[in-house]
DNA sequence: CGTTAGCACTCGCACGCTTCGAGTGCTAAA
DNA sequence: TTTAGCACTCGAAGCGTGCGAGTGCTAACG
């Protein structure tokens, strides 16, 4: 999209001023908003191109000027200047940040509730992990007589146990030998490997005749499988209600309903290659229930193959600029942490200071020319 | 409260329909309704008499009745008709039960949703445990040279684990002899007994120079004090908008964010004493946040002190009968499910023919002056 | 040729008025 | 004590009007 510079300066004015206000902009307004002085008429025709253009639309003749999708889309790849966050805001991020250092799963659905609240809109987090978690040990505690731990430890560090109540009497001599088979054959097995030759199999070499290992097999799957490829949290959904075009509370309910769903968060947009993160919009997203609202998700490598996916849904007139960064600032503190101490204290990459100016990468799938920017300023 | 029966079923016709329609009655619609045909007038001579006792009001002069709280008070304790379950709704209940067996946590957040679900109003459930929760046996778990996974069986049946990565290296021996020193100093300790004398003794005893004891008393420590009393679940929030009387987006969003707040549920009104079931009508809340929404909460015993508590909240307009009913029963599944066999079908007790009739408590605290029916027609 | 002033026109919104009807209280008769 | 009749109240819905923000078009200007 080639625009003239000041059809260029008229969009974003009128996108700007739309995000703050969510109403139809005219174009006196914009007159007085533009740096260099031209009368309301020019600006008229010029918007009235952009509206051929298709990048504006008027809700009805005698109304303003409101951004289309696609004036959002060209806003966002070309247009949209780089919101700087104040060192307070970084501090208060920080400060939430260390004082929260837990299990992942609990920092993952902290993650969110954080991004929701620093952009006021709902907000999912998604640690998707790598798709080959296996069990790396398994240890078998005698609780009493018919009543053992399984104690799991997978890839990632994650530990996971179940308490086993039996009918029956089980002795510390099976449980051991058990435990030693499962080490030596269920470690570093997928879930698909789990067969059940390999569970009959290991039965038998330990004497096990009571089903136990079958109790095993069947929670180790259970953690294999369990979260299809991650956590998923969903939370501030109340923060749509601040916006006016959710004001129709059967919408907002729509909305809400279709993102607690665990598994559709999975499948929202996920920033791709080498982009960190990625914007769609309004009409660009493939589910109905997001054509008219927009995702904003951030992502971070931790390492491997996981990822950490933090996103908000809100309407398309959101402030992108300071939502992607604040998404990518809080992306980032979150996945150091992990990776990094388990010792509070946020890790240097996470400081204000240390913050890096990086790309904004907001590919759109389909019709994606690729235009990328690195908007300084 | 000594009304004539006619006035009875005037109130009682008056709330049912108010509560059908959330919309103030007039005495025409109640003539038609009463079994006895009387005239509309003479509903009017009675209703201005019930409006009198300060039971009805009227929202403006020429507007129809709605019950006042202490409406919906007498009418609770003395009126209501028990609401029975059909066998589709209980089997419904029953199906959604069966399935899910797993965590405690888990139980009991599901019970909420379900809750949430067959009353169609914001549910919330807390378990609360007894406040005696102790440790019952350490196993502590050499991974690598600095690397140990501590395992924690608390009463209750529940099992907790950490993960811990020294910066130092341990030995199996240390552990071997930490381990049995948990085992023989801390199990059966409360939280308040775990004193720094205690800890140091044990760790000079074990030979832990690298505050191996001090990292895992802290442990036990979150997991003795974490849920101060109990697991706290709220869901259904959405639901609160399917009714007029919180159509104001922000009544509805101030008491969505009043009941996020765990630490306000567990102030949430209890049954107490042998009642099994507690109602609480707008007014009658001490939260100022409840004044205008009503709280209905069953209770069920899990032997020892451990309750469950299922609750929802809702307009003060609320199918009481109904709400109670089926909190009650859902209740009552899931404690049997808890306390019962761990296998799954459904327990004898929680089957819709074994439900006995039982008593209708609807304790009020001020002014309570002990009513209680067991009206079973 | 781009820019701007002027002007007629559009259209949503708020305001005030009217009508309608459900429901009431009161009175007087059964 | 009940009931028919009646005047009265008052919110909700419908309707017309005026207002004002904003537009597109035309014609003049540099």
């Amino acid at each position: 999209m080639n625009l003239g510079e000041r059809k260029k300066e008229i969009l974003r004015a009128v996108i700007d001023r739309y995000v703050d206000t969510a109403e139809p902009v005219g174009s006196k307004a914009i007159a007085s908003a533009l740096p260099r002085s031209v009368s309301p008429a020019t600006i008229r025709n010029e918007m009235a191109e952009l509206e051929s253009l298709g990048l504006l639309e008027q809700p009805h003749t005698s109304a303003g000027r409101i951004p289309t999708a696609l004036g959002y889309r060209i806003y966002v790849n070309e247009l949209m200047r780089r919101h700087r966050m104040s060192i307070e805001e970084a501090e208060d991020i920080n400060r939430a940040l260390t004082r929260r250092v837990a299990e992942l799963d609990r920092l993952i659905s902290y993650a969110g509730k954080l991004a929701s609240r620093v952009t006021a809109l709902p907000a999912y987090a998604l640690s998707v992990a790598p798709p080959d978690v296996t069990a790396m040990r398994f240890d078998l505690i005698l609780v009493d007589a018919n009543t053992f731990i399984v104690v799991v430890m997978l890839t990632g560090d994650t530990v996971k146990n179940k308490l086993v109540h039996l009918p029956t009497v089980v002795n510390q001599e099976t449980l051991t030998r058990l435990g030693a088979l499962l080490n030596a054959n269920f470690t570093g097995v997928p879930d698909a490997g789990i067969t059940s030759a390999l569970l009959d199999s290991t039965a038998r070499a330990a004497g096990d005749t009571q089903g136990l290992t079958a109790v095993v097999a069947e929670f180790l799957i259970e953690l294999l499988q369990a979260p299809p490829h991650g956590d998923a949290h969903f939370t501030g959904e109340l923060n749509l209600f601040g916006y006016p075009e959710y004001r129709d509370v059967n919408k907002a309910q729509r909305l809400i309903e279709y993102l607690s769903d665990e598994s559709e968060l999975l499948r929202l947009p996920t920033p791709k290659g080498g982009d960190l993160a990625k914007i769609t919009i309004g009409p660009e997203n493939l589910a109905e229930e997001l054509r008219d609202s927009s995702v904003v998700v951030a992502r971070y490598d931790m390492g491997g193959d996981a990822q950490l996916l933090l996103g908000v849904v809100g309407p398309t007139r959101m402030d992108y600029s300071k939502v992607i960064t604040r998404l990518e600032y809080i992306a980032r503190g979150i996945a150091t942490l992990l990776s990094g101490e388990q010792t509070s204290g946020l890790p240097p990459g996470a400081t204000h200071a240390g913050i890096p100016p990086h790309t904004i990468n907001t590919g759109q799938d389909k019709d994606d020319k690729g235009q990328r920017s690195d908007d300084s300023g």
